[in-house]
DNA sequence: TGTAAAATTGTAATGATTACAAAATTGAAG
DNA sequence: CTTCAATTTTGTAATCATTACAATTTTACA
């Protein structure tokens, strides 16, 4: 199958020993934009690896957000969600529906030139709440 | 004393009834750029209130939140920090001082013009992480 | 095949936050 | 000034996502 090469050279690429659980947690958090937190993971990837541990995906997604190859997000509290998409774009939460979506940005960065110039960016997260589209033609 | 009633009339402004633990925990909150977590102001504000309670911390907290008096800051995971500064910008947490500090943004908004058509934005919550301005210098 | 390093597992602990019910305070009506 | 219901505050116990830790299994290479 090609798709778990590119997975396993994303793995490498961001310097991650490609072991099954990581090809697995990385393969899933790649197809999918519905941003699951570590127990959707976890009961997702234990149909296909039965002997799998809560532990072990806590373990992955701690090492592939450290390692940079997935993201972070933290716009609910109590719980935090995880992001494999690479390309920048913020996250929109609607306090209606509660769904999580993807959303385009404008610029570059959100800083001043002046700001990025003295500080070294290493991430950013950009979280909107609101209402979402379908919900604002349901509320009419 | 003339910022007690600024304090008062802004959470009037809100429609939160000013009672002692209100008007404190928003006195501090906009007094401060060092977005403090639940258990630094209930440590700050037991010192004027000694009867104080960690849960009606919590419950203020909660309340201004939900009222939009103040904003939540989850950038930190494990934790709830608060800022009570009402303009707009973004934070900026380093991962070497582990210090967060305020930032100027760029744009009225991140999003495209379409997208902002489309959705309606109630809050907005942007973090970038990386290296302080400080803390980059001390590296040299 | 043997062996050390790395990965995985299960259980117990952590710690911020919340649920809940009791106690205290407030504010308006008589 | 009282009364009493509504609101606010408090303390304790529970919740629940995440982590610590030590044991077990797997991997990779001599």
């Amino acid at each position: 199958m090609q798709n778990l090469q590119k997975i396993k050279d994303k793995l490498q690429q961001y310097k991650i020993k490609p072991s099954l659980i990581r090809i697995k947690v990385l393969e899933y958090l790649n197809s999918t934009r519905e941003h699951p937190n570590a127990e959707k993971i976890y009961k997702k990837l234990l149909k296909e690896i039965p002997t799998l541990s809560r532990t072990s995906v806590y373990n992955t997604l701690k090492l592939l957000t450290q390692k940079g190859a997935i993201k972070e997000i933290m716009i609910e509290e109590g719980e935090i969600r995880y992001d494999g998409i690479n390309e920048r774009h913020a996250h929109f939460k609607c306090v209606k529906c509660n769904n999580l979506y993807d959303l385009k940005l404008k610029c570059k960065s959100c800083l001043e030139e002046t700001d990025l110039n003295k500080v070294k960016v290493m991430d950013e997260h950009i979280y909107i709440v609101g209402i979402c589209k379908k919900c604002l033609k349901k509320g009419e």
